[in-house]
DNA sequence: TAGTGGTCTAGACCACAGC
DNA sequence: CTGTGGTCTAGACCACTAG
C-alpha cells in the first residue's frame, strides 16, 4: 500500500533515517511547518557523515514531504493534494488481463498535409501527418475508437509503417527514443459515426482522451481516444510527491 | 516544456554531467539497451570523482531513463509510457482563475454507521462515517456534485466539524496530516437527482471521479465526484519517469 | 571471479538567507 | 555575520551478478 520502496540494500542507512523522519511526519508528531533537525544534528543523532543524512533529507525534499532553504533549514511541507500517478493503459495488456482476444482494426489511413488538429479548445497549425483511424476491440467488442495524426517531421519513418496488423501507438513506441505527453481526459456522448463505430446508441458517456506527445520540443502526434464509458476506468494513485505509486500499479 | 529542473546552482556538475547523457539518449545517439559508461570511465571523462558521476546517473535511474544492474552496468530503459502526472483539480482554485465566483452549498449531512460503501465494481465495510453531499458552483451554475463519506475512527475530530461554509475536502487537507489516495475515473450519464442538482438534462455527460484515501493503512475518505462534462477537463502530463512535471503543471 | 554499482567516511569550500 | 544546505573529493569496503 505504501509507497516506501527504499532503493538498494534493504536497510542501508540512508534509508532508515529517512524512513525515520517519514515517520516522525506521517504519524503527526512533526506537522507540517515543523523544523526538522539540521544535517549536523542528525549526524551526531545517527553517528554517521554528513553525506550520508543529506541523502536521506535529499530524497525527502525530491519527495515533496519537506521542503529545504539555506539558513531556514528543513520544515516539513504542506500536503498538498495537487497531482496523482495515471496508469496510462495499454489497451491490449487490459483486454488480455481480463482473459479477452485483443483485436486491432485500422479503419482509415490517410496523408494531410499542414493540417490544423484542434486540442481542447484551440486549435493548433502542425506539419504533415499520417491520419489514422482505428479500433481496439475485446473479443470481437469495439473498445476504443482512436483517431490519430502522427507527425512526419519528427517520425519520417512513419511514412511507410506497416499499420494494417500494429496499432500506431504500438509502433511508436518502438521506434521513437523518447516521449514526453500532455493527457486531456472529458467525458462526452457518443454520436454519429463514432457511436456506430463503437456499437453505441447516440449519446452513451464515453471517456475521451486527448493526447499529445512530444520528443524534445517537436510534436510527435496527437491522438484522440473514446472509450465505451461502460467498458473502461482510468486509475490514478496519489501521494505526497506525486510518485512512488508508479512500480505498484 | 522538458522537465530538467536540476536543482541547486544552475550548473552544478553533476547536473551537468547528467543534462549530458540525457541528451546523447534523447538524441536517439544512445538507443535503448544501449550501454553507457560505467561510473570509473565518467570519472576519468569528466575528471571528478565517483560521487558526482554517481548522483547524476543515479538520478536518471530514478528517473527511469536508464535502469542499473550490478555487473551488467548501467543501460538505456525501454520508453514506456505507463504513467502519467495527473493534476487533481482544485475546485475552488479553478473556478477562481477564470474569474468566476466560487460557491460551496452543502445538501445533506448525516451520521452513516458501520456503512457498506460501493467503489468501482467492489463493496467495501468500514467504520461509522459522516456522510456529506454538497455542490461546488461557478457563478452560481452548479459544477461538481460531491459524495463523500468521512470514517470516524480515522478522523474522529470530523465529528464536531463545520461543513456548512467550508467544503469537506478543504477541512481534510488542513487537518488530516498526511494522505494518500487512489482515484478511478470513469464517464457517466447524469441520471436522477444528481443530474437535477447539476442542472443537466438527464443523460448528459459527466466525468465521474471516485477518490479514496489513506492515511497510512486507515480510509480516511471516500468522495464521489460528479463532474458536468461540458465544463472540465482533467489534465495528466507524462514523462518517461512519471515524474518531473507536477511543478510546471 | 572480476567488474560493476551501492554505500559510507571525514574532511572541505561556497552561496545563500535570516539575524 | 553565522548557520544552513549544496556541492565536491579521494579514498574505502561490500554485494551482487554476468561471464
Amino acid at each position: 500500500m505504501h509507497g516506501k520502496a527504499p532503493l538498494g540494500r534493504p536497510d542501508s542507512l540512508h534509508a532508515r533515517i529517512r524512513a525515520d523522519i517519514e515517520a516522525h511526519i506521517l504519524s503527526g508528531e512533526w506537522p507540517p511547518g515543523h523544523r526538522i533537525p539540521p544535517e549536523t544534528t542528525l549526524m551526531q543523532t545517527w553517528g554517521c557523515s554528513r553525506m550520508t543524512v543529506n541523502k536521506a533529507v535529499a530524497a525527502l525534499a525530491v519527495e515533496g514531504l519537506v521542503a529545504r532553504n539555506r539558513r531556514a533549514g528543513t520544515v516539513v511541507a504542506q500536503p498538498r493534494m495537487r497531482a496523482a500517478i495515471l496508469r496510462i493503459p495499454d489497451i491490449r495488456a487490459e483486454i488480455e488481463q481480463r482473459g479477452l482476444r485483443y483485436e486491432y482494426k485500422l479503419l482509415s489511413d490517410e496523408r494531410r498535409s499542414a493540417c490544423c488538429v484542434h486540442l481542447g479548445t484551440e486549435g493548433h497549425h502542425l506539419g504533415s501527418s499520417r491520419f489514422v483511424r482505428c479500433l481496439h476491440l475485446a473479443d470481437g467488442r469495439p473498445l476504443v475508437l482512436e483517431e490519430r495524426h502522427i507527425f512526419l517531421d519528427a517520425v519520417p519513418e512513419i511514412e511507410l509503417a506497416d499499420l494494417t496488423s500494429e496499432p500506431p501507438g504500438t509502433w511508436l513506441l518502438g521506434h521513437v527514443p523518447w516521449t514526453e505527453a500532455e493527457h486531456r481526459i472529458s467525458a462526452v456522448s457518443a454520436e454519429g459515426v463514432a457511436a456506430k463505430e463503437l456499437g453505441l446508441t447516440s449519446g452513451a458517456p464515453c471517456l475521451y482522451l486527448e493526447r499529445r506527445t512530444w520528443r524534445g520540443t517537436e510534436t510527435v502526434t496527437i491522438a484522440k481516444q473514446t472509450i465505451r464509458g461502460d467498458a473502461f476506468d482510468l486509475v490514478a494513485r496519489f501521494d505526497p510527491s506525486g510518485r512512488a505509486l508508479i512500480s505498484g500499479a
